[in-house]
DNA sequence: TTGAAAGCGCTAACAG
DNA sequence: CTGTTAGCGCTTTCAA
C-alpha cells in the first residue's frame, strides 16, 4: 500500500486554477482578492472564476495565514464554558465573530492553573489574532501575562476591574446592585443577606456595592460566601436563613446561585416571596423558568459582545495602537419577576 | 536581552535560534522535535536548548501546519451552543481535546442553514483536522456534505441514526425510554404523554421508542410536539394536560423541555409528582435544582466524548481507513429523583 | 494588465 | 551527526 496520491486531503491550489485558466497563480490571487476595481481584464477575470468554480477552489487559510500573519481566529478563555451565563455569552460572541469573518477557538480555563500553561497555552495563542478573556480565572493576574506573551491583543470581559494593561468591558455591577437595592427597599425590606460567590472579579464588585450600601443602612447586611454555582447558592442560603433575626431579602451573586437558593428555600419550607425575597444577577434564560420566576439584573450581552469584538479588531488592525478607554461599563437593567415581594407582615 | 529588530507580531524563528546556537535551522527543528533517541550530539542539543530558552522560542504553529498538514484544531458544529446539555458536552470535549493536544474551533450551527455555508463554512473546515457534529442541524443531511467537502474526517454525536457515511455515537435513546417506562409503570401509571421536541435526530429516536411501547399498551400514548427548549416544553405540557382523561405521567424529550413542563404544572396548580409525574432526558446539572428534582436519564457524556476523540484521532492518523463500527450506542442510566411518584389514588 | 520570483517559518530528503 | 536544499500554498513586490 503506497501512499501516493496524497493530494486527496488538500484541495485544489491556486496553481491548479491558474493552469486551467491559462494564467499565473498571482493572477488567480489578484482576481479572488480583488476588493476594489483591480487592473484585470474582464476576460481573464472570467476565466479565473470559471476555473475556480469548476475545481471547487477555495484558498487554503493556513497558507494565507502564514503569508499574511492573520489567522482570523480568536482565542476565547472562559472561566467555565458550561456556566449558563457564559455558555450563552460564548454563543453570542461566536455568532457575531462569524459574521465578521472570525472563528472562536476554545481555551479551557477551569483546568489547572500553571501546569499546562507554560507548555501549551503560550504556544496556542500564536494560532490566533487575539484573545478574549471571559470572566476571571483564579490568580489570573499572575497567569494571564504568560498566556498573552507575544500576543498583546487581548480584551477582558466580565472580570470586574482589570489590570491596566488589559482593556476591559463589564456591566456596571455596582449600578446593578443599586437597582436591586432600591427595588427591595421600596418593598419595605430592611434586613438583607448577600450570597457571595468568592474570588471572582465581577462578583467581588457586586459584593463591594452591597457592602457600601449596607454601611449607609441602619441594619448591617450579612454576607455568606460559598463556591459559585448551584450547590454553593444552596448552602449559603441555608446558612443565611439560620441567623436570627433572619434577612427578609437575599441577594445572590448571580442567577445560578440564586436558583440554588430557591431550591434551599423550598427544602426549608420557606415560600418565596411571601416569606423571603430572593434576587439574582445576569438574567440567564433559566431565570424565567424556575419557581418563582427570578427577579434579576439583565446584562446587555449582545452589546458587550459587540464592543469586545470592536476593540479586538481595532487592536488587530492597528497593532500598537492601544484602546483609548481601558474600562467600559455598560448599563444593567432591572427585571422584576416573581421572586420579590413586600416584606412579610410580621416584620 | 537586547532586541533591536522590529519584531512586531512574529516572535523569534528557528533561524534566530539557529544563529545564536551556531547551527542550522534544521538542527533546531530536530532537537526540538526529538521524540525518540536522535542522532544529535549532546553538545549541540544543549546549545540549541539554551538559545531557544534565551529567546523564548516556540515554533510557529501555522508554519508547522502548512508544512505538515496538521493544525491540531477540531471544528465543532453544535446545534445550539448555549443549550445546557450541549454546553456541558462542549466543555467536556474541549477539555479532553486539550489533553490530547487539540483545540476546539466553534462553528455555529443554529444560524441560518444554506446561506453562509457555501461561502464560508466550506472554507472554514479546512483550518481543521477534523469535524465533530454535535446534535443534528435542520436538514443537515443536505447541508453536511457541503460543510465536510474536502474534509471527510468527521464524527457525529447525539444525532440519532446518521447517514452511513458518517460515524456516529449516541446514547441508546430507545433503552433510555424503556428504563423510564418501566420505572413509571412500576409506579402504576397507565396513561402516558410525550412532549416531542421536533425534528431532532436523537429526540426522534426517543419518540419512536415511546410510540413502540405505546403500541403494546392498552391505552395509547398522546404526543404533543413543540420547539425544543423551555418554552416549547411549557406549551406542550399545557396542551397535554388539557386532554381528558389526562395522562398521569409525562415524558419530555429532554430535560430542558421537562423543566419548562414543570413550570407549566406549577402555573396550572398541578403538584408534581402527587398529581402528575414528569420525566426528562439527559440529566443536566439543573435537573437537581428544580422543584421537584427531576427524574431523568443520564447520558455518559465523558465516555461519549472520549469515544468521539478516539475515532477522530484514529481517522486523522489513518486518513482513508474508515471506522469499523459506524454506529455506537452507549448505555443510558436511570436517575430517580422527586418528579415521579405513584399514580394518583383516584385513578 | 500580467508573470516571475521571493519568501512567510517550518520540516524532511538528501547529501556530506 | 549536521548543513543544504526544497518546498507546503499563498500574496506581493518588481519587471515587463
Amino acid at each position: 500500500m503506497d501512499q501516493e496520491n496524497e493530494r486527496e486531503t488538500t484541495g485544489p491550489t491556486a496553481q491548479d486554477v491558474a493552469r486551467i485558466a491559462g494564467v499565473s497563480s498571482s493572477t488567480v490571487s489578484r482576481v479572488l482578492n480583488s476588493v476594489k476595481s483591480d487592473m484585470i481584464s474582464e476576460a481573464t477575470r472570467q476565466r479565473v472564476f470559471d476555473a475556480a468554480r469548476q475545481l471547487g477552489y477555495s484558498p487554503n487559510p493556513i497558507a494565507r495565514a502564514l503569508r499574511g500573519g492573520q489567522t482570523n481566529l480568536l482565542y476565547l478563555i472562559a472561566r467555565e464554558i458550561s456556566d449558563p451565563f457564559f455558555a450563552n455569552f460564548i454563543a453570542v460572541i461566536s455568532g457575531q465573530a462569524r459574521a465578521l469573518g472570525y472563528h472562536i477557538v476554545l481555551g479551557n480555563a477551569h483546568s489547572d492553573p500553571e501546569e499546562a500553561l507554560e507548555i501549551s497555552h503560550v504556544l496556542d495563542t500564536r494560532h490566533c489574532d487575539g484573545v478574549i478573556v471571559l470572566g476571571d480565572l483564579k490568580d489570573d493576574e499572575a497567569v494571564l501575562p504568560k498566556i498573552l506573551a507575544g500576543n498583546h491583543t487581548a480584551v477582558a470581559l466580565c472580570r470586574g476591574q482589570s489590570p491596566a494593561w488589559m482593556p476591559t468591558i463589564n456591566v456596571d455591577n455596582s449600578k446593578g446592585i443599586h437597582l436591586l437595592w432600591e427595588h427591595l427597599t421600596s418593598l419595605g425590606h430592611q434586613r438583607f443577606g448577600f450570597i457571595d460567590g468568592g474570588w471572582l472579579g465581577d462578583i467581588r464588585e457586586r459584593r463591594k456595592a452591597f457592602e457600601n450600601l449596607s454601611m449607609t443602612w441602619p441594619i448591617p447586611g450579612m454576607i455568606q460566601e460559598d463556591a459559585d454555582g448551584l450547590e454553593g447558592g444552596y448552602r449559603a442560603f441555608q446558612t443565611l436563613i439560620s441567623q436570627t433575626p433572619r434577612p427578609t431579602a437575599i441577594f445572590a451573586a448571580d442567577d445560578t446561585m440564586a436558583i440554588g437558593a430557591l431550591q434551599a428555600a423550598q427544602d426549608a419550607g420557606l415560600r418565596v416571596p411571601e416569606d423571603i425575597s430572593v434576587v439574582g444577577f445576569d438574567d440567564i434564560e433559566m431565570a424565567h423558568f424556575v419557581h418563582p420566576r427570578l427577579t434579576t439584573i439583565c446584562q446587555p450581552v449582545e452589546e458587550m459582545s459587540r464592543q469586545v469584538l470592536n476593540w479586538i479588531l481595532e487592536m488587530i488592525a492597528h497593532k500598537d495602537h492601544p484602546i483609548e478607554n481601558h474600562l467600559l461599563s455598560l448599563e444593567p437593567k432591572l427585571v422584576i419577576r416573581e421572586s420579590t415581594g413586600p416584606v412579610p407582615l410580621d416584620e
